[in-house]
DNA sequence: TATATTTATGACACTGTTGTCATATTAAGG
DNA sequence: CCTTAATATGACAACAGTGTCATAAATATA
C-alpha cells in the first residue's frame, strides 16, 4: 500500500507517478521495470519514491488494484443482467465488453497481459486463483444451461470452461499495438464469434 | 554458435556445461537466467566460458538447436505416416507423442514452454514464425478434410487452426512438476481427448 | 515569529552481473 | 627437448540497479 504521503500528494503529481509506472508496466514485464526509470519519467527525486511505496512490488500491487477496480465497473452492467441469458451469449457479451475495455485502456491490457503470462510468485500472489474461479463459475453456468437444454449434457463442463478461459483470455493483446480504431474492435469480436460458433456446433461434417 | 573450442571438448565437459545450462533455463526465463550460475553449476571458470560462447544468446540458441533436433527426430515417425489420417486424428496422435516427449525430457519442455511464453525479441528471432508455419499447416490438412467430407466446409479453416493451436501447445507444462508417471500421462491424454470431442462435436444441444 | 512536523532530495554504499585480458598451463609438432 | 599453438584461469573494470540516510525545504501550529 503506498504511504498516506502519497496519498496526500496533488493530484497532478500523483498522476504524473501513476502514468509514468503504467506506462513501463505496459512496456515491459514486471521483473523488468526498474524504479530509476519510473521516476525519471515522472520527474521526482529517488528519495521520494521511497517516501512514497515501500519498494516495486508496493507500487506493482496498487496498479492492479486500480486496473481491477476499473475493469469492474466497466463490467458491471453486464454482471449485473445475466438472468436468462444463455452461457454461449454471455461470454460473446463478456468478450465484447473486454474488447471495448481494451480499446479505451490499452496500457491497463497489456499490463495484465505481462502478469497473465508471467510465472512468478508476484503472477502466485494475484491471479493464480483468478482463472481457477472463472473456471468454476463459468462451469456452474454450463451446467445450468445443460439443464436448460441448451448445452449436450454429456459434455465435461470443467472441460469446456477451461477452453473458454483458455480461448478467450489469450486473443486481444496482439492486435492493440497496430491499431486502435473500430475496425480492430470488429475484427476481433468477428473472430471470436467464429471461434464459440466452432465451439458450439463443432466441426464434423459427420452425419451425428 | 559454440566455438571449435567448445566442440572439441571431451564428451563429459561438455556435458556437464550443456546440463548446467539447460537446468537454469529451465528453471528460469531467459532474461534471469545468468551466466555465473550456470558456470558456478558447471564447475568450470568464467574465462573459460567466454573462450566457448560469445555470449548467453549464444548458448541459449545452441540448446533450442539440441531441443528440437531431439524433438524432430522424436516426432519423425508420426510425421512421416500423415497419408490418409484424419486431421483431428493426426492431432490427437501429436500431442500423445508430446507428452511422450514431455516426459522423457522435461527440462526441454519447460525450456520450451519459457520461451513460448516469453515476449521480447529472442521470441521473435526463434519462434515468431513457427506457430504461424504450424496454423498453416494445419489449416491446409482442415481443407483436405473438408473435401474428403469429414469436416464442415463452412467451418473457417484459419480460425479452426488457430483454436487447436492454442489448445494443444499450452496444456502440457503444468503437469510436469507434479508426476512423471503414467498416471499424468493418461491424464494429460485423457483431457486432450475431451477438448478435441468438443471441437468435434460441439457443445451445443440444439436440433440442428 | 519560533518551533515542531511533514515532505523532499540526491549522494552514496551495496549488491550483482557482464565481458575482458594478462598470464599460466597444457598439448602438439618437429 | 624446444618451440609454437591451443586452451584455461580468475582478477578486475565497467555498468546497472536498489534502498538508505543525513540534510534541506516547506508547511503547520502556537
Amino acid at each position: 500500500m503506498p504511504t498516506k504521503t502519497f496519498l496526500n500528494l496533488d493530484k497532478e503529481k500523483k498522476a504524473r507517478i501513476v502514468d509514468s509506472a503504467l506506462k513501463e508496466f505496459s512496456d515491459r514485464a514486471y521483473e523488468h521495470v526498474n524504479i530509476s526509470d519510473i521516476i525519471k519519467k515522472a520527474k521526482i527525486p529517488r528519495g521520494s519514491f521511497y517516501q512514497y511505496f515501500n519498494d516495486k512490488e508496493d507500487l506493482y500491487f496498487y496498479l492492479i488494484e486500480i486496473i481491477r477496480n476499473e475493469k469492474m465497473s466497466f463490467l458491471q452492467d453486464t454482471l449485473t443482467n445475466i438472468e436468462g441469458i444463455r452461457f454461449v451469449e454471455l461470454i460473446k457479451k463478456l468478450y465484447e465488453e473486454g474488447v471495448k475495455f481494451a480499446l479505451r485502456f490499452p496500457l491497463y491490457v497489456k499490463i495484465m497481459d505481462h502478469l497473465l503470462k508471467s510465472k512468478n510468485e508476484i503472477y502466485d500472489k494475484l491471479m493464480s486463483d483468478n482463472l481457477l474461479i472463472a473456471e468454476k463459475i463459468y462451469a456452474d453456468l454450463i451446467d445450468k444451461d445443460k439443464e436448460r437444454g441448451y448445452i449436450r449434457k454429456d459434455i465435461d463442463s470443467a472441460t469446456f470452461a477451461k477452453i473458454v478461459v483458455q480461448l478467450t483470455t489469450n486473443i486481444a493483446v496482439e492486435e492493440l499495438d497496430m491499431s486502435n480504431d473500430e475496425e480492430s474492435y470488429k475484427k476481433m469480436i468477428e473472430r471470436n464469434n467464429k471461434v464459440l460458433e466452432i465451439i458450439e456446433f463443432g466441426v464434423s461434417q459427420g452425419d451425428k
